[in-house]
RNA sequence: GGGCCCAUGGUGCAGCGGUCUAGCACAUUCGCCUGUCACGCGAAAGAUCGAGGGUUCGAAUCCCUUUGGGCCCGCCA
């Protein structure tokens, strides 16, 4: 018999189906039993006798049934199934599933973190840990369709790199074939070169830093959601649509996932028609002015500046979201595009949402004789950066610039998580790939894996 | 890399010098229950209180060392 999707059961009252799923709840009653099973699409109360009390939670199993009516004083309102349940006439344990470490059919999954990293697959069982991730497939889907609305082209850039675009020293070295590569930080330098195919393209990608951060917020390996635009007017064009897809991401979350949103007992950040948009040095002054701490000759904004200034945005603006501008020059990735009026400052830009950075983006040096000074500037050798970054500028570069957003980061943000690894699947840290990596551990000698081929 | 904090059955917590033969909730096992939907009721099993050392007549509790974990800062998305 064919398998009927259990969102579908009510439109089979009377009608004898076929469900598969898991096993969520059993309610054993002597004579008689409940069990409420779980399939992709939704939740329904099957009754049998009981003999139906030998499954036990997270069991996949088959069964089949009739679905009746329930009379209304049995109506369960949290289900969308809560009119109907399945009368078992058969039903058969396709796999038994042992006790899972952690209550997971608690409504909330009261679980430490390492203890919930540690079990991910079990963890996964929990509705509030799958939201999570629906959540974040909803932001890479919203983030493709709109920039897809907007003529953008999606490509994929290579992560084994031979040099390191942001030119930092944070990148994890490869050994490749007795060459030494690195994992890519950014896509950046490949979607530069990308939009003088397509003017703009964007792409989601996994960018790796080996910085030392141990913070809530921080990964060794994420994705980043990059877009990059050509021919712009001015590159408050680029602000404008990095404001825009944000606002995309939101609406789509709105639409399609409040309940999500409910039962994380969160709001979407407010936002504003216009978001307000301030130069770093007024940020500062803005800062200093309520904190009474004097920031205003500072490079950047702290992590507290970034709240203070959030909270300015709420109260002046009804926003949220607050675009930082005009980043100083020398605390800027090289090729962004230093101010025509001001060369000590950079025509960037941060979107600094509910106290942290969300988004960060800029106009970048799109001549081809400034950005060979620039390389050369902070010590660099053009030819590490000749192919093929620097042949795309030879053949007709127009103005350009882009943005970036870490995955995860907004997926914490909006769900309003503690910690950037519960947004994360298998999240790569310091102390963790996976497996625990010890903090005294030993210096790293590269092994290869040993069903790996000896190269000599 | 710098600072602060935590460690008790499977999970989450309480206990903070003697009454702890370590308590509670959930999970587990068994029994009872024909209307529950986080079912209920009863019972049982399950912990050498992270590890090592010390102080004390006496340590889960105080001190030192160590291991593991968390948070904040720097840096960033």
């Amino acid at each position: 018999m064919k398998r009927t999707l259990i969102s579908e059961t009510p439109n089979f009252i009377g009608q004898k189906v076929h469900i598969k799923g898991w096993v969520n709840s059993v309610r054993s009653h002597g004579k008689v039993t409940f069990a409420d099973i779980r399939d992709r699409s939704s939740l329904i109360q099957i009754v049998g006798d009981e003999k139906l009390a030998e499954i036990k939670p997270e069991y996949a199993v088959s069964i089949t049934g009739k679905i009746n009516p329930r009379s209304e004083k049995y109506f369960n309102p949290k289900l969308v199934t809560g009119q109907i349940e399945m009368e078992v006439e058969s039903f058969e344990i396709i796999s038994p599933s042992l006790d899972l470490p952690f209550d997971v059919h608690q409504e909330e999954l009261n679980v430490s973190l390492p203890v919930l990293l540690d079990n991910r697959p079990a963890s996964l069982r929990h509705s509030a840990t799958r939201d999570i991730f629906t959540i974040q497939a909803a932001i890479t889907n919203a983030f493709r369709e709109y920039l897809m609305s907007q003529d953008f082209t999606e490509f994929h850039a290579p992560t084994i790199v031979a040099g390191s675009s942001e030119g930092g020293s944070q990148v994890f070295p490869v050994d490749y074939f007795g060459y030494q590569a690195y994992l890519a930080q950014s896509p950046q330098l490949y979607k530069q070169v990308m939009i003088t195919a397509y003017e703009r393209v964007f792409t989601i990608a996994h960018a790796y830093r080996a910085e030392p951060s141990v913070t809530t917020r921080h990964l060794t390996e994420y994705v980043s959601l990059d877009a990059e635009m050509g021919f712009i007017d001015s590159w408050q064009d680029v602000v404008d649509m990095a404001d825009s897809t944000v606002k995309a991401i939101f609406s789509k979350i709105s639409q399609d996932y409040s309940d999500i949103l409910t039962r994380f007992s969160v709001t979407l950040p407010k936002t504003a028609d216009k978001t307000p948009q301030l130069k770093l040095s007024e940020a500062l002054k803005i800062v200093s002015q309520r904190s009474g701490r004097d920031v205003s000759h500072d490079l950047d904004l702290d992590p507290e500046g970034e709240r203070e200034i959030c909270r300015w945005a709420l109260e002046e603006h009804g926003s949220d979201l607050v675009f930082i501008t005009h980043f100083p020059t020398k605390k800027r990735a090289w090729y962004s595009y230093a101010d025509p009026q001001n060369p000590e400052e950079t025509l960037s830009f941060d979107l600094i949402g509910c106290g942290v950075e969300w988004i960060s983006g800029s106009q970048r040096i799109s001549d081809y004789q400034q950005l060979l000074d620039k390389i050369k500037a902070i010590g660099q050798k053009p030819e590490d950066y000749e192919y093929p970054y620097l042949q795309a500028f030879r053949y007709g570069m127009p103005p350009e610039g882009g943005f970036a957003l870490g995955l995860e980061r907004i997926t914490q943000n909006i769900l309003g998580l503690d910690n950037i690894r519960q947004a994360t699947l298998f999240p790569r840290d310091m102390e963790r790939i996976d497996v625990h990596l010890p903090k005294h551990g030993k210096p790293f000698v590269f092994v290869p894996p040993s069903n790996a081929k000896k190269n000599k």
